[in-house]
DNA sequence: TTTAAGTCCCTATAGACAGCATGTC
DNA sequence: CTATAGGGACTTAAA
């Protein structure tokens, strides 16, 4: 089918497609048409990644919006309706990132009428201009959150668009994109639904459930070979083979790694993309692969990755971010998600950019952007998997996304997909196992307590049902109704799951009618899972009950504490748990350890936590409210390690009188270790808060620069749900859970929270300026200009800025010196990096004793 | 003597959505 | 209840 005999699209856009090269339709996208995809018409189409599923999504969306909700026109010629009478689409994507690449594609659309917004949690149209859009682009999640929130314009929708609509197999999102489906179908029982699945065993059944065509396909449009390599050649699945020799004491993956640089007869340089299964084994494969694509980078190539190197160290001052640099600058990468963000578009890019020769990724890099290659190398085929007890093989369906990212349009005959083995027999269980095997099966995981206890109470608060047969009724329009051999399962779980929601009291019973109690409301909205609600309520108000008490244990710490300030002057360890940990594995310095950070100040006053009980009796403690948002759910704990056990549990018993609940037993073996890797990632925050450096973060915790990120966001989030909570249950605690999630925002000490909330000042500006004697913001308005533009390292640009934004009249800094300033205004920079280099070099000395 | 290869033992284990109101160094 | 790769420390074999 041509792209010129489309109907029903918007003015221009068949042109414009015919413009962009595109003037066949791909099969499957010819037998969507065929289907009555540009009619209206609700489809799954289950085919490969990279065959084309964005332009099937295209022209449902496009020529929904073309036809309009009132009528469909019938003459096809494809006007555009003027303003509100055209029809709204919805993209759903599962990841962020997705979405504002999404976003950026559509928006080539623009200029023939077509407004693109995106909504997600970080990057939030409002809803009202949402409104006014024509594709909106949303996670799950998102939409999910908007339809609890009654958005107005969701009604207005005329085509959803589910992207990786197989993921409503997955454990903890599945359910959610389910429920969100159902939900949208029931709004608007007309509305189009288009789901692009990967190829899955069960695609007939997922379209049964959404009433909608199927187009199932394995065609793509660049071949792929998949193959196992074993001894000295890659077999692959047409029968051919390839020669790569392995030399002795070599390794597999850095040989494939440098065939497909070698390239077949041109000097075409293969790009390759390694699977590993687990974050370390992606840090030492690149180490490993970058002394082989160094190489084969050229002089050009050379300097570009040298700035690239630069821009990465740039992003994070830590281990991660070197080792990364380090590799980068040979044309290899690492990729997982303990990067920072900005690290892994950077290393995306390259790739793409066919600067960066080679990724040795976890699996987050296939579910992610598109980042094709020439081979992809799966390395680890099977992967630690706590619940199962060990080593796991990898889903077939998860191999076939690595799989598919095999392959760069415009660049590569075919691409290649190559499985590892060591002998004959893992060979041949390869190419059973995933060569030849069709994808599992798609099975819905709603019924699981934990997914139904968040969704039935958004079903009951935004009125979806009133009575547990409504509730059972809405449920059997989901995929779990359709799938079920056990028809009764819904409704045990239900019941359960209802019964806890009322005893908690998120809803309560009149005769047969359910209704959320304002507090449920509340929960609904935040979307926040109930049960983390709930652990918050019950965290808050034993703590209410229980203040004095605790305040005077407290209180009767002190005695202590001067003489442990005097000898170690870690700001963060009130208590010596750090020295514990010391001899365990970090090899920490002794004291000195973040001497940085206090060196500046020296009158050792601002020493946050542990002064706040002695002065102000601060209750509850940061720490108890980091630790409170930390257990709920929604918070992904932070893994204790080996020696992590003893060192926590006796930072346990020192901040005893700090938690918001009860310490379970050291005998209740599951609750206490849960216990202790909340306090474990807490504590994380509590140091993030104390203004503690990045690279120590990570280096203390054993995480990525991506992972603070994480914890903080997280944090974040679910403080301020508890500041909403507390504010709702009329409790005290409000001020105090406020300031900590103030404080978790800007990472800083309390003595910073009103400079850091000047816009243009984050931790370490508003740290330099208090330094400087600049304490608050009106310290910024009438201070000596020399003495903030000294503290602020003469940058006078940056310096104006700040200013302006703390409100002074004449923030202008021409003529001003910053040599004017008073020898006290001037950062003790010399003694800033001493100290730091004092510290690190007592850190590296521990890990020789 | 130097270097490569082999062995033993220990350790550690993927990912990332959401409220609200505005902006890091 | 389930496994395995990597790295360091060390030994042994070859040059």
């Amino acid at each position: 089918m041509r792209t010129a005999d489309l109907t029903g699209l918007p003015t221009g856009i068949p042109e414009a497609l015919h413009d962009e090269g595109i003037e066949e339709l791909y099969p499957p996208q010819a037998e969507a048409v065929e289907a009555g995809l540009t009619d209206g018409e609700s489809l799954v189409a289950a085919v490969p990644t990279a065959s084309g599923k964005t332009l099937v999504a295209e022209l449902a969306m496009l020529s929904s919006v073309a036809r309009g909700v009132p009528e469909p026109r019938s003459d096809g010629s494809g006007e555009l309706p003027s303003g509100s009478t055209g029809g709204k689409a919805l993209y759903i994507v599962p990841l962020r990132a997705l979405a504002s690449e999404k976003k950026a594609e559509f928006e080539r659309w623009e200029e023939y009428g077509i407004d693109v917004g995106v909504s997600t949690g970080n990057y939030e149209s409002s809803g009202e201009w949402l409104s006014s859009r024509d594709i909106i682009v949303a996670t799950s999640e998102k939409v999910d959150s908007l339809v609890r929130n009654n958005a107005a314009w969701l009604e207005q929708l005329t085509c959803v668009v589910s992207d990786e609509v197989h993921l409503v197999d997955d454990r903890h999102r599945g359910p959610t994109l389910e429920v969100t489906l159902a939900k949208l179908r029931r709004l608007n029982p007309d509305l189009q639904v288009v789901a692009l699945s990967a190829t899955v065993g069960n695609a007939g059944e997922v379209a049964d459930w959404l009433d909608a065509e199927l187009v199932h396909s394995d065609w793509r449009p660049i071949d792929l070979k998949m193959g196992v390599h074993y001894g000295n050649a890659i077999s692959f699945d047409d029968g051919s083979q390839r020669e790569v020799p392995v030399g002795r004491g070599e390794r597999q993956a850095p040989a494939l790694v440098a065939d497909a640089l070698d390239g077949d007869d041109d000097d075409d340089q293969g790009s390759s993309l390694v699977f590993v299964n687990s974050r370390r084994n992606a840090e030492s494969a690149a180490r490993r692969m970058a002394d082989v694509t160094e190489q084969y980078i050229t002089g050009d190539e050379r300097g570009e990755l040298a700035q690239l190197a630069a821009e990465i160290r740039d992003v994070s001052d830590t281990e991660t971010s070197e080792d990364l640099a380090k590799a980068v600058a040979k044309g290899a990468a690492f990729h997982h998600a303990g990067l920072a963000s900005e690290h892994r578009t950077l290393v995306e890019d390259a790739f793409r950019d066919r600067l960066i020769k080679c990724i040795c990724a976890t699996p987050t890099l296939a579910a992610g952007v598109n980042t094709p290659s020439r081979r992809v190398i799966i390395r680890d085929w099977q992967r630690y998997d706590g619940d199962y007890g060990g080593m796991k093989p990898l889903d077939v369906l998860e191999v076939h996304q690595m799989m598919g990212r095999a392959g760069r349009p415009g660049l590569d005959p075919y691409g290649e997909a190559v499985l590892l083995a060591n002998d004959a027999d893992t060979r041949d269980e390869l190419f059973e196992r995933y060569i030849w095997a069709e994808a599992e099966d798609v099975r819905s995981k709603l019924a699981a307590e934990p997914a139904l206890r968040t969704h039935l109470l958004a079903t009951v608060a935004s009125g979806f049902a009133h009575t547990r047969e409504g509730l059972l009724e809405f449920l059997d329009q989901t995929l779990y109704a359709t799938q079920t051999d056990d028809p009764e399962r819904l409704g045990r779980v239900t019941d359960r799951v209802l019964d806890y929601l009322e005893v908690n009291g998120f809803i309560e019973f009149e005769g047969e009618r359910i209704q959320a109690t304002p507090v449920g409301h509340t929960v609904s909205r935040l979307y926040l899972d109930p049960m983390s609600a709930a652990e918050i309520i019950d965290g808050l108000e034993w703590g209410a009950k229980h203040r004095s008490e605790k305040l005077r244990a407290l209180a009767g710490e002190t005695p202590e504490k001067p003489k442990q300030r005097t000898d170690a002057d870690a700001d963060d360890a009130p208590g010596g748990f750090q020295r514990a940990s010391e001899m365990v594995s970090t090899g920490d310095g002794g004291g000195s350890d973040d001497g940085a950070d206090d060196s500046g100040s020296g009158d050792g006053a601002d020493n946050g936590t542990d002064d706040e009980f002695e002065t102000d009796q601060t209750y509850p403690t940061p720490l108890g409210l980091y630790h409170l948002v930390c257990r709920t759910p929604d918070m992904y704990q932070l893994y204790l390690k080996s020696g992590d056990r003893e060192t926590y549990t006796e930072l346990c018993y020192e901040r005893e009188p700090e938690f918001l609940g009860r310490v379970p037993t050291e005998y209740e073996d599951v609750a206490f270790e849960d216990w202790l890797s909340a306090l474990k990632t807490a504590k994380l925050l509590e140091d993030w808060v104390g203004e503690v450096d990045e690279d120590r973060i990570t280096e203390r915790y054993g995480v990525g620069p991506g992972d603070i990120r994480g914890k903080v966001d997280t944090a974040e989030w679910l403080l301020g749900a508890a500041e909403r909570l507390a504010s709702e249950l009329d409790l005290d605690s409000v001020y105090a859970v406020r300031e900590a999630k103030k404080r978790v925002e800007y990472g800083v000490r309390e003595e910073l929270l009103n400079l850091a909330g000047v816009r243009g000042v984050g931790r370490k500006r508003a740290r330099r300026l208090f330094e400087a004697g600049v304490e608050t913001r009106s310290d910024l308005r009438e201070a000596d200009k020399s003495r903030i533009l000294a503290a602020l390292r003469g940058r006078r640009k940056t310096a104006e800025n700040i200013l302006e934004a703390a409100g002074r009249k004449d923030p202008s800094m021409d003529d001003i010196d910053e040599s004017d300033a008073p020898e006290d205004a001037v950062p003790d920079d010399s003694g800033f990096e001493t100290a730091k280099e004092r510290a690190d070099q007592q850190a590296s000395l521990g890990d020789f004793e």
